[in-house]
DNA sequence: TGTACATCAGTGAACGCGCGTTCACTGATGTAC
DNA sequence: TGTACATCAGTGAACGCGCGTTCACTGATGTAC
């Protein structure tokens, strides 16, 4: 497998779509969703900018494959942060810390890259198909809160909208933290327990107390 | 007060600075921060581009004062939102509205007016200088936070980083209903229902049930 | 196994666009005497 | 009250830039016979 950097010696590239999406993805990184230019990425894989056009409708096509992509690293994110903890003996005890890994795995993802971050959640013309309760992290936390209330951690009644709930929080921080007024008005050796008191609110707050 | 769309026939425009400011406002109303195009906000009060330089540093200078203003509007529906509900005879009762009140300002402006609240929100070169902790609508939040502590119903050692938390949550679910994938995921009519639990959790999250 | 030919995957030059910004300038205004 | 002049607030033309996209093209590949 050939790296991008280096010289293409043959006609032919050999797996073209691929590297302008992984070039893509690496202006993603360094400058979020506004740095991901189509000429730029031609030029970085070493094809003339026209070549992109053989494997991509256009531009806000190039900008979809690289936020699908953000999306799904995100997802990998999340489901490290939860393989990472060991699991808990008392399956209440663990659906929390489950609940409580994928949201510090959102933010810490959103911290660690926040190019991506923002890839992942910025608008493009054409609206994304897939359902986000289709997607695997969404799939985990809907199963995670199922779990709490079949456990009788979570009342029935404040099921409704829990995700929606959860996930606005986590997503909120992370925002802010990135490059919202958060992170100006809190010193960076705090952010940690934020983190931690927006778990343990919105786990009081769904379980009742 | 001369309408902005009016032809202008004195050679001297008597209030460019706002009437730019207000401009480029109106272009952020209508299409996000991105849209806040310099030679578009003269354009519009029939003004060469280059006269905007006499009252502006540069583009991102014209981008920063509608910032500044939709961070300003922001602030006036939080503060009509609390007006708007009347006061509760039990000050407890009275606190939890007003703080309710605060959220539900936040997100409904976001919903009425998402290419302002996109701006209000953006990045610019020069980064902003006022703490968030500075204005109207934070100082109210902590107030009302500090009530509820004062008043025995939020135990003192969920105080720390509450307004944060709260903060959070509320501009997540903003931010992922103006253009996120909640809108897509959600019906309409069952945002209210969403911002309402959010409410709820967060409030039972920090009074501990 | 060789050859003709359709198809695929690139090239290179050019397009129009609209932007932010700068230049040397002119018209209007206000102030000193 | 008039006049000279500094200062302020605009104009108009032009700059360079980099973008997305299109055009007519050529080099490489694979398939039918």
């Amino acid at each position: 497998m050939a790296s991008m950097t280096q010289q293409r010696t043959r006609y032919h590239h050999g797996n073209l779509p691929a590297a302008l999406a992984e070039a893509a993805a690496r202006l993603a990184r360094e400058g979020g969703p506004e740095a991901v230019v189509l000429r730029e990425a031609a030029r970085r894989v070493g094809v003339s900018p026209t070549a992109a056009y053989r494997h991509f409708a256009n531009h806000d096509d190039l900008l979809h494959a690289v936020k699908d992509q953000a999306l799904a690293t995100l997802a990998g994110h999340m489901e490290a942060e939860i393989g990472s903890g060991e699991p808990l003996a008392d399956p209440v005890e663990d659906a929390l810390r489950r609940f409580r890994a994928i949201g510090a795995g959102y933010v810490r993802f959103a911290l660690a890259e926040p190019g991506l971050f923002r890839t992942a959640f910025c608008r493009t013309d054409t609206p994304d198909p897939p359902d986000p309760s289709a997607t695997r992290p969404f799939q985990i936390l809907t199963e995670t809160l199922d779990t709490l209330v079949r456990l009788g951690k979570i009342p029935p009644d404040r099921r409704p909208f829990a995700e929606m709930v959860a996930w606005a929080t986590v997503h909120g921080l992370a925002v802010l933290l990135v490059d919202g007024p958060l992170a100006r008005l809190l010193p960076e050796d705090a952010w940690g327990a934020v983190i931690d008191r927006a778990g343990d609110t919105v786990i009081e707050g769904l379980t009742h107390g």
